[in-house]
DNA sequence: CTGAAAGCGCTTACAG
DNA sequence: CTGAAAGCGCTTACAG
């Protein structure tokens, strides 16, 4: 790259010193106290040459990077990509650059990512956190790192977080199945102890047992790992039992997809020989022959939700941990229509 | 946060010099031919201490910041994000960091963007240019700022760029259209003088008119602001014509996704009355009744090249640009089926 | 009213 | 064989 321009170079040109150089771009000409005309030259020259900032540099003495650092699952999933883009779009709007990393679910990458965005001076975290990372979390806590989780958190540590009521918007789904008619609702969620899954199971067992429904053998788990697989078992099973499952309900927006797939190599019809609810939102609900009814999370104020704490957390570094709470909606279609 | 511990703090404590302790911990020693014992003694006490480096200062005295910045139109677009995804791997292999930022298709957000990479002090760039952003890469080319484009490029420019043979893959669609039956193939492509695009259309043509086929009414045009009006209207004419149209050929999976939407809504069998085949790829395309065929872009390749090409650049600002075009491939599923 | 000087946390050429 | 010193490009408290 061509040597940039600095500081030192407008001051060479204009004849004066490079703080004063300094206080005038930087809009502090009070404190300096310079001359209008001066101050006018120096403006000039430093549009004639182009001058932008060294942004690392001004981090170095100031301590702050304006950046912040998000890590999420895998930025390719749509749904964790409109979180980095409402992030992104919301970072902007305060003058701060966003940093993203993906994770995979794997608390390695995790830990790497915390430790190369931490190194690289981010004044915080964004953090969706992956099963097995509550060391890490703590690690932040210690280190007093200003930092929100997002999407998910852990009970036992109190930090800030971003999160919907999971248990709440399972119930309600499962509640509208067993409104419209159905009897055997299963559900498919991940082989995973985090709580954001566990509060949808939750969810979904106790709409169960409060209508009087049994949940013997209608929850079916699937390993992050082997979606494909244990997916097309989990189905196999449900729709192979003696009394067959008239619904299924998805704890996830790839579950769903995923299981939609199968769906559809099996030929099963929807509505009519199944009902199918999801959480999530995702475009190909939309093309499925009977639009996927789906919970909706409320993704664009997650984002803006998670910025906003995070920069309190940045200004005030004693602030109380904040956990917010946004509501969802379940977006009823025809793949839920009664039988 | 709390106070970082820095070379300084170790070398207090081991009763050295901090050059000393950064020419252990850079494992330098041999130019510093420390003592082994002392080496041994720094090591210890830097991981007592969780010595972490400031990635800020080395990256201000060695002049790279080991970042490269990647500019796409959305991130929250799943195209983009596995873009995004495959370089932010990729560039992690080579210890570098990616800073994400989306340009809406709009050059002033472009250019914006550009600048604050560049004023974050980025090594290089990768680029999925905006129409009409031709200044700003001549602008790079000019500061000899090491970049590559990807997904798109301007053919008038000579730059760097990782691409697709867009006119031979449009081509070869509409080829097996015609193979498989279909006489009146339309297209809905972006309104955009976008030279991918162009060659898309091109591909489009020029396979009609091989084959004896007119074009005449059967190319569309969607604005990107108002994708969901011009494509109904454009649908609607298409189907509405004195000879209907038995085959459409989407430019974009976005266009697709939105097309298949109002086909849906209008009841259109497909393949039986229209054939459909888009660019890119889509889970969507899966759960639509006739899956999708579709012309697969080499993603995970494309953004492998694009990183090893820019690190080429960055390590050397003399090499010349390289154009890499990489092959598609036709999937070719129910949707496009023969009549 | 103005500018020189210190310092952010590193790296490395250089002097001893 | 070892360490002090300069310098990356800024900002700002301080001395005059």
């Amino acid at each position: 790259m061509k040597k940039k321009v600095s500081l030192k170079d407008i001051a060479q040109e204009a004849g004066v010193s490079v703080a004063l150089v300094s206080y005038v771009l930087t809009n502090k000409e009070e404190k300096a106290r310079v001359g209008q005309e001066m101050a006018k030259k120096i403006r000039k020259i430093a549009r004639k040459l182009n001058y932008q900032p060294n942004h690392i540099a001004r981090s170095l003495k100031s301590g702050r990077s304006d950046t912040i650092g998000l890590i999420v699952a895998d930025i390719s999933n749509p749904f964790f990509g409109h979180v980095a883009r409402t992030i992104e779009d919301e970072a902007k709007k305060n003058n701060y650059t966003v940093i993203v990393g993906s994770s995979d679910e794997n608390m390695d990458k995790s830990g790497d990512l915390i430790n190369v965005l931490l190194n690289r001076q981010v004044d915080g975290l964004i953090v969706i956190p992956t099963e097995g990372s509550e060391a890490q979390i703590r690690q932040l806590q210690d280190r007093n790192v200003p930092f929100v989780l997002i999407d998910r958190f852990f009970p036992d540590i109190a930090t800030s977080s971003i999160s919907i009521d999971n248990y709440a918007a399972s119930h309600d789904a499962v509640s509208h199945l067993i409104r419209s008619g159905r009897k055997r609702i299963g559900m498919i969620a991940y082989k995973t102890n985090m709580h954001h899954i566990a509060e949808r199971r939750r969810g979904f067992s106790e709409a169960l047992t409060d209508n009087g429904l049994t949940t013997a053998g209608l929850l079916k788990l699937a390993r992050y790992s082997h979606i494909k697989e244990d997916i097309r078992t989990a189905i196999d099973q449900l729709m192979g039992a003696k009394k067959p499952a008239d619904a299924l309900f998805f704890a996830t927006n790839s579950l769903a997809i995923e299981g939609l797939r199968y769906i559809i190599e099996l030929g099963i019809k929807v509505p009519e020989q199944l009902a199918v609810v999801s959480f999530d939102e995702s475009e190909a609900f939309d093309l499925f022959h009977a639009p996927v009814t789906f919970i909706r999370q409320p993704i664009l104020e997650m984002g803006k939700a998670a910025v906003r704490v995070l920069l309190e957390h940045i200004r005030d570094g004693e602030r109380p941990a904040e956990e917010v709470c946004i509501d969802t909606e379940l977006v009823i279609r025809r793949s839920s229509a009664a039988q």
